[in-house]
DNA sequence: CGTGAAAACGTGACGCA
DNA sequence: TGCGTCACGTTTTCACG
């Protein structure tokens, strides 16, 4: 459950074209993908099962929902002892402000992505959301002037088709 | 095209749902939300149209795909200008460990979130393929213990009715 | 915004290399 | 064992009220 899974180059293509639209029809992406229908959904429930494919989901555009602005802030969290940072954690999530949360190794112990509607909003949340708590000890924020989300993440497959995609920001 | 969209209940409830999992069939979707099919559809497709869903991704396990291991890393590029910048955004963001990258306000210019093998392929990384390039005059690796993606990012609804929704890894 | 019908799709069972 | 062909129930989707 925690290792690699073989993938082979049906399945490296399939995965390659579904990261572009992963709501593309099963036929449309056998017939691309050069397989038949049933083999394509054979591959997919395969990869699903075995955890490969997490799930599917939506991008939205931040900016069109009125968070044109996005950040990342540093937080320190001092102790930083599990009793303080489950709670940490759970309540930076739940803020709808919040993109995602990384718990990292080093004098930053986490790092969370914003998006907020404008630079008053940002001083808002910084200073209710995060300093406000006893247990944050520093607040470091950075301005996110354009953000790529980067391709497949999939293992160099042996033939080169994929193509450049980008996701720019206000 | 660049400001904020209105968005009904209706459209928050749709966008709500289809984060959770974007491959419900909008029938489903309609039942839930509590519209017709057709009107489901309809809302989907102007909320496509207006730029407010920029598609449908998939979700995969890096761990799954021999990248268990993930960190941030920071880069200062000097001199920061456009001639030296653009290529090097466009080489980094073509690596397959690549998977999004920040160009931040900062004394760190960018910031590049990676998925590797392990400690080994990290190293050969950041020698190979950062500390290596002329323009790049400083880099920072930091470890990342976990993850949270999270939630829906929609703007505060005017009522109330949501329901608690995580999303966790590894 | 809902209704209904036609077209397209998802998803199994079955046979072939 | 894995893949392709076929067929059925369901879903998508469009014109209309």
């Amino acid at each position: 459950m925690a290792d690699s899974v073989v993938l082979d180059p049906v399945d490296l293509r399939i995965l390659r074209l579904l990261q572009n639209d992963a709501r593309i029809t099963y036929r449309d992406l056998a017939s691309r993908v050069g397989v038949a229908p049933s083999t394509c959904l054979d591959r997919i429930s395969r990869l699903r099962r075995s955890g490969v494919i997490l799930g599917h989901q939506l991008r939205l555009d931040p900016a069109k929902l009125g968070r044109g602005l996005e950040a990342l802030l540093s937080v320190q969290v001092r102790p930083h002892r599990r009793e303080l940072v489950g709670p940490f954690v759970e309540r930076i999530r739940a803020l709808p402000e919040s993109r995602s949360v990384f718990h990292l190794a080093g004098p930053d112990d986490y790092l969370v992505h914003v998006a907020v509607t404008d630079t008053a909003d940002l001083q808002r949340l910084v200073l209710d959301e995060f300093t406000a708590r006893r247990e944050v000890a520093r607040v470091e924020t950075r301005l996110i002037f354009q953000q790529w989300e980067c391709g497949p993440l999939l293992p160099p497959g042996p033939e080169a088709d994929d193509q450049g995609e980008s996701s720019g920001q206000s």
